[in-house]
RNA sequence: GGUCCUAUCGUCUAGCGGUCAGGACGCUGGCCUCUCACGCCGGAAACACGGGUUCGAUUCCCGUUGGGACCA
């Protein structure tokens, strides 16, 4: 087989969708795993829609997702000479032909064969007519009429169109410009693009892609239409069912790892396995398990998943990730032991890292605020004794490690009688103002003596001016 | 309206003629436990329907119905 070359087509006409990322994905991992090449380019042929920022934000939302390419970004505004010289191609070879129909002219074609139950389609009037060039003529391909296309496609099996419900579509406009569906081949052509990995809303268009491929003498490539993603309702993903953005994940704290994992796991699948890294997708990732029915995006499953990769991640690995959202918090975080630590204790209890940096921070704040419950609930007079009596131990201590401090709340609990949870809880909302933390030994040993004394101290305090 | 695709628990899916129809998310009972999580053990939950083919269909074929897409 020679080299596996897929590509990643986006309209800079907004942000990068979940949906295309999934395409963009399918593709990257494809190359990837065949260790091919993958071709970005970026169809802004609709100069009204298309923007600078969108093509920005495109770049960004793939540097993210690690998707990098080998060739490109290719800008189809720069490419029109090429599809001109197509164009032309075709005109010589008489694959295509001028016609100067009117459009009101092919609308009341579609009309009347729509009323005498025909297909609505162009009827080939300047077919036979060999016009020359002229103001307001457009191309038209001229299409077989009999006989059948068939699409060999890796995901659906052979789709077969007749080709007698064809028309002879326009390749070019009468403005000169060159329809989707032409450019789409030309540049497929001249990229040497031989896999096409793409959502399966383009099957109708394939049909007439092909006759082209035929017609310009060049080579099919494989096709692969992958089913869409839809919203919970089943109907077509859209903003009504949430964020659209890939970079809205980013924001909204998933790891780019988990994201790629739930993308690609949707829509296809590896035995039962669920959680992959980047590395495990590039060498199992293959087209034979694409499924072939839309899949419905779930945020419960993306936030388990997300979950998953945080625990799995490294500390140091998921720092760079983590300190956006702890700088916006104002904490002054720095990549460090402390922090390691920090996330060690954070990382089996959040689905993100939004979460994961508001746990975080009582170990940051100068002066914790106690959650009003919490304080009401768990720091009451009958807490002062143990509370002394811990200060009392804890003073002369050197050592403040986790087994230094077992002792502590062991002699504690002797000469009060108290079970442990009746002396860790006043602890916890002392140390972090919450009722639900981590160890309450950890955090201890992390926060170190001098912060702890100051919150058990700050604790009793706050408990004898209420009583 | 035409064309095309599609159909396993609520969701993502495994299955590629003979399985107690498996896993994951979510839901749920329990265990662990200093809280909350994590983890572990268990439970409820699916082959859309109707015809064929076959000794035997979730699986292959044809319809129906549902869903989706594209063109208009």
């Amino acid at each position: 087989m020679s080299t596996i070359i897929t590509r990643f087509p986006p309209s800079p006409t907004g942000y990068l969708h979940v949906g295309g990322a999934r395409t963009a994905l399918f593709n990257w991992f494809y190359a990837r795993h065949t260790k091919g090449r993958f071709v970005l380019r970026i169809e802004d042929t609709d100069t009204v829609r298309s923007t600078q920022a969108s093509v920005d934000a495109i770049f960004d939302a793939l540097k993210w997702l690690g998707i990098d390419w080998d060739e490109g970004p290719y800008f189809q505004t720069q490419r029109f000479h090429i599809y001109a010289e197509y164009v032309q191609k075709l005109l010589d070879s008489g694959h295509a032909y001028y016609c100067t129909c009117s459009t009101e002219k092919v609308e009341a074609m579609r009309q009347q064969a729509m009323a005498t139950g025909g297909k609505p389609k162009y009827d080939g009037t300047c077919r036979e007519k060999g016009l020359a060039k002229c103001e307001n003529a457009v191309v038209r391909f001229r299409a077989p009429q009999t006989g059948t296309t068939v699409i060999h496609d890796v995901v659906k099996g052979n789709i077969v169109f007749q080709n007698a419900e064809q028309d002879d579509f326009i390749i070019q406009r009468s403005d000169g410009t060159p329809t989707y569906n032409f450019v789409v081949v030309v540049d497929d052509i001249c990229m040497g693009i031989n896999t096409i990995i793409r959502g399966d809303d383009h099957v109708n268009n394939t049909p007439r892609q092909i006759m082209l491929y035929k017609a310009l003498g060049a080579e099919l490539p494989v096709f692969a239409h992958v089913p869409m993603v839809l919203g919970k309702d089943k109907t077509r993903l859209s903003k009504r069912h949430g964020a659209m953005s890939v970079t809205e994940y980013r924001n909204m704290g998933f790891l780019p790892e988990a994201m790629i994992n739930y993308l690609v796991r949707l829509g296809w699948s590896c035995g039962d396995q669920e959680f992959f890294t980047r590395e495990e997708l590039i060498e199992k990732f293959s087209l034979e398990h694409i499924g072939r029915s839309a899949g419905v995006f779930d945020m419960d499953k993306l936030l388990a998943l997300n979950a998953d990769h945080i625990k799995a991640t490294p500390p140091r690995v998921l720092t760079p990730h983590l300190m956006p959202f702890l700088k916006s918090n104002g904490y002054a975080a720095e990549e460090g032991d402390y922090l390691d630590q920090v996330i060690l204790t954070l990382n089996a209890r959040c689905k993100t890292l939004l979460e994961m940096a508001e746990q975080a921070r009582f170990y940051y704040v100068d002066t914790v605020e106690y959650d009003p419950a919490a304080a009401e609930k768990v720091l009451k007079p009958e807490c002062l004794d143990p509370l002394n009596q811990l200060l009392r131990h804890m003073e002369p201590l050197a050592d403040f490690s986790i087994t230094a401090l077992e002792k502590v709340f062991l002699a504690v609990m002797e000469t009060t009688g108290l079970k442990l949870g009746k002396i860790a809880q006043p602890v916890r909302v002392a140390l972090t103002g919450k009722t639900a933390s981590p160890g309450i030994f950890e955090i201890i040993e992390i926060l170190g003596k001098t912060k702890v004394m100051n919150r058990l101290q700050q604790a009793v305090a706050y408990i004898e001016n209420r009583g």
